[in-house]
DNA sequence: CTGAAAGCGCTTACAG
DNA sequence: CTGAAAGCGCTTACAG
């Protein structure tokens, strides 16, 4: 705490042109002595720092970036809804960033329709790249490429045209279907989530599209939003107006949690001796004593990890093979369902 | 789409100079077109942005913010563990933002003691300002002084120290001491959450503080963390090894919902017939049918708007007054409390 | 209405 | 080992 700094403050923020002056070196030296070259003096560098930290300065970093055209900063693209249901992803996303000392520039597009709005901010700002936790269109994706942005899509597919880390969703709902036949399940109820979100729709089509091929009648999908409310609600309506499933499959687990609710409490069914309940995900609340939920858990640890290390990739070889790396989901067996 | 720039890509981004030779005008010209100078001609205006369109330019924000100081960045610094609790935080945040144009570069430290880092890593950026979600010692509000970024704590205060908009912890949780008290409480039980944890201090001495000057017997403290798990297991311990209580207090509602379990389902007691509960926070699962919690609701989205109103003041007027501001936490009768 | 030039805060050849 | 100078991609007086 420096009380000449406090009491007489200067307008701007302390430059390395400042502290030069303050130091008397120049300007070019106290860079090099915050860049850590070798060739200065341990002497000369340790008066810069003791003169900068004196003052107050810190380097702007992207100032800096403007020549060596790192700015340390990576947009992350994820709707209010994802994070507000997902957290975890946000999380994983900024440690496997730090690691490899990046910034997350957050942009929050209201729903998957705001997307536009946010990419075109996004280009404005010289990243390292973006991750994008929504859809992207080709018009999007060529945007960034126009703007030299590398784009890594996160538990999202652009079918060929972006490097991409991905849960399976496809094959675990289908995985699921098949070991809920193999032990005797046969009328299903599926909450597939909204119709225009991509993954919830992945999941339900690869349950429904498994179910059928091993023979079995089409799966009543019911479309829902994600929240525990809409699965509630979508299993008390479907029970009290149609023939009652042995077995439930939930896009996510919120749905999945507000299923069981319904179904116990409700319905007075028991879950799962009268049905069973699967959920996808597996958020930290599918493991509390009053779900104990069986469900998919994707990593979304190392699908952070892998989207880091992708966008490295593509800086290094901007014109390499596209990647889409696949991610299996777990099976998570707890209470809710019969194996 | 410009079939053009996909097949024979630059190196690098296309800029204001590239867009210039090719429209055969000046730097100066894309400049101004693209700051919407009146001074430029409709006519070259517009082909200036068809030129730059073609080409795929976007102006760099951040060298434009080398001149202008203002960069359109704000830091947002939240532990990992308070977005997993409430990410409604961080969206409101970032709404906030959004309206003034601004974006958010997210620093997330592991906890409270890796708030070093995050806040040196800050400084490096040329920001708008920085929104603390974790108490800041005077040595970083010092610094953020000395690189002149403006600092508004949310949910935080910093005794005099900063800008601040902060919910009332302490009047709304003694408050509800004294609704208890007034419907014949007496023996208190309090969740107080991790003993480093600044706000559900807060909130636990205003209780306890509270039945105190009541005459009541001081409420039993219970340390815990913030989780749902917490609060079971807090309330299992402490009711089979001492009296039990008529109210639960507790400092959020993770661990109010666990304690509404315990007591239910495992002590198979009566909530809140035997037990009042009440939580903290009104976080979307709170009002599920399942717990219908009596709890004291914070208004995020004002505590943000607030907050980015304060920065922009404290931009404005470096040397103006430290405002403290304070939002009052309502009282949300649900089904847990007998008041 | 437009251009040439200075300058924002840095890095990095180029000289010495 | 250090400095003077050019340049990163912009904005903005200053001229015309």
């Amino acid at each position: 705490m420096s009380r000449g700094v406090l009491s007489s403050p200067p307008v701007r923020r302390v430059t390395a042109s400042d502290v030069a002056q303050a130091a008397g070196v120049s300007q070019s030296t106290v860079s090099r002595s915050f860049s850590d070259d070798p060739r200065i003096s341990p002497t000369t560098r340790a008066h810069v720092h003791a003169v900068a930290t004196r003052m107050g300065y810190t380097p702007n970093a992207l100032a800096r970036s403007l020549i060596t055209n790192r700015s340390g900063m990576v947009a992350v693209i994820a709707t209010q809804q994802s994070i507000l249901a997902m957290p975890q992803m946000l999380t994983a996303i900024s440690q496997a960033l730090g690691r490899r000392d990046q910034r997350m520039l957050l942009f929050m597009p209201s729903d998957e329709s705001d997307v536009q709005n946010a990419v075109n901010e996004a280009w404005s700002f010289p990243l390292e790249g973006a991750i994008s936790c929504v859809t992207l269109t080709t018009s999007h994706l060529d945007g960034f490429r126009q703007n030299r942005i590398p784009v890594v899509l996160y538990n999202r597919r652009a079918s060929g045209l972006a490097d991409s880390a991905c849960t399976c969703h496809h094959a675990a709902a289908a995985d699921v279907a098949q070991r809920l036949w193999h032990s005797g399940h046969r009328r299903f109820l599926c909450l597939a989530g909204p119709e225009d979100a991509p993954v919830g729709r992945e999941r339900a089509l690869g349950f429904a599209g498994q179910v059928r091929s091993l023979g079995g009648a089409a799966p009543q999908m019911v479309e829902t939003d994600f929240s525990y409310d809409g699965g509630h609600r979508a299993v008390t309506h479907a029970l009290q107006s149609g023939p009652r499933p042995d077995a439930v499959f939930c896009v996510n687990d919120q749905l999945a949690m507000g299923a069981c609710d319904a179904l116990r409490y409700g319905l007075n069914l028991s879950v799962p001796r009268d049905v069973s309940v699967v959920g996808f995900d597996d958020i930290p609340e599918a493991a509390r004593p009053a779900y104990q939920l069986t469900t998919l858990r994707q990593d979304l640890t190392s699908l952070a990890q892998r989207a880091t290390a992708l966008l490295e990739a593509r800086r290094a070889d901007p014109e390499g093979q596209i990647q889409e790396l696949d991610l299996q989901a777990v099976l998570v067996q707890r209470q809710t369902a019969r194996f």
